[in-house]
DNA sequence: GTGGTCTAGACCACA
DNA sequence: GTGGTCTAGACCACA
């Protein structure tokens, strides 16, 4: 389920967030689901319980996860897409150095559009805020 | 023509090298022009040299411009579209970043595509490595 | 009647003092009241008896209720006020909080005196601790 | 300037974050003020460099500080007042606490409203986020 | 020098 | 058991 690659330049607890957030989009885990503790995470990874710790705060900054008073962290019931503008210019500055990157391996406009039907096929034809 | 923003998360020596890609896409700079020696770039921009010489190393081993010792450093005459698996992975883990922060930001594939759209707009229709 | 949020970064046993200190002031509880045993509202809550019992004897030691043998928890008869001054430097710093806070989400003073006074409607006009 | 109370049950990261708010309401600290980097403000404070970390962490997500890329962190140079309903709700609640807490004490509005004047006169009867 | 990440491990409040 | 805070200290990218 849940795995850290040592070796990658994102950080183990980037790496823990986005196997969350793709995991929720895929129905892999469901709104209202448990999430393993802290410290158990922690130990199956081998890594630092902070590590995982700050995974956690920082989805639940995002409104993704939210922790129950001594019952744990699950996934949220009715995620409330968020509305950030600054957020959205982020993926626009991502998707720019997509295109640039491409562009210098050779890759054009209908590679790029092939590998992002790919990525929409493998998340379910959804990708849509509001049918998750 | 250039510039930094010491605010971005991002490391000023990677804007440089977006600003030098991305002018080279948009025709800002063509084949065999001329670029600022680091001193220059660096004073203009008031930041460390090693900084400017950081975007400009990585760019010469990307083979997207060319030192000529004692004469500077120019935008390369013909550029051969790097096919460097790694790199090819590393668009695709972007895009999947796109992909998955978009779903949580509401934005759907349309979204997406229309952004993509409008970024291939900007580049000049082009963004296909063998006809820049 | 009683009711917990756990999602709330506030501890449930808190939770719980605060709405049985409010239902006095609101005239909800009056003084002689009989409050749930410690059994009854853990499970009215679906919380852990110690919960209950960490709220009833906080306020056992703040006399607002007491426990009479075998006979269960009651509001206090007569109220005295508290001087206790630890207790209201820590008012002081919680309103220093709310300045803080207010001066930062862009409230000036009168919006904060607008607040105030709206929360001494809600309780009744009163709010005075010698006329409760 | 700074100081902490380890016997306080606030967080340390939180004196922190309270003693730089209420600085720049003061206008101890003006906008484009650098800060003491992390690990001075830890050696000055003999506590651990993580620490202070997060504070500058917590103040840079609330747009009251910045970091500038290998410049340290600064006071930014024109706060944006948050408009976070979430955040004005919690002050509503902090609020509250007050006036209940008050009334258990014995401090009736008047006193509350004397409480809360002298805090806006000790902070330069503004307060208003518009005119800091 | 600057901040960011991470580990190992302690201690605490809460439930 | 649950998450939150903190220390001591290492290592890294960046400037």
């Amino acid at each position: 389920m849940f795995y850290v690659d040592v070796r990658s330049s994102k950080p183990i607890y980037e790496q823990i967030k986005d196997q969350i957030k793709e995991g929720i989009i895929k129905g892999i885990f469901l709104p209202g689901d448990k999430l393993p503790s802290v410290r158990e995470l922690s130990t199956m990874l081998t890594i630092n319980p902070n590590t995982v710790s700050k995974a956690y705060q920082e989805l639940e900054r995002e409104k993704t996860i939210e922790t129950l008073r001594g019952r744990g962290t699950y996934i949220v019931e009715y995620y409330q897409p968020q509305l950030d503008k600054e957020r959205v210019d982020g993926v626009k500055k991502l998707l720019r150095e997509v295109v640039v990157e491409a562009h210098y391996l050779g890759l054009g406009k209908e590679k790029v559009e092939e590998m992002l039907n790919q990525l929409y096929r493998e998340f379910g034809g959804s990708g849509n805020g509001n049918r998750s």
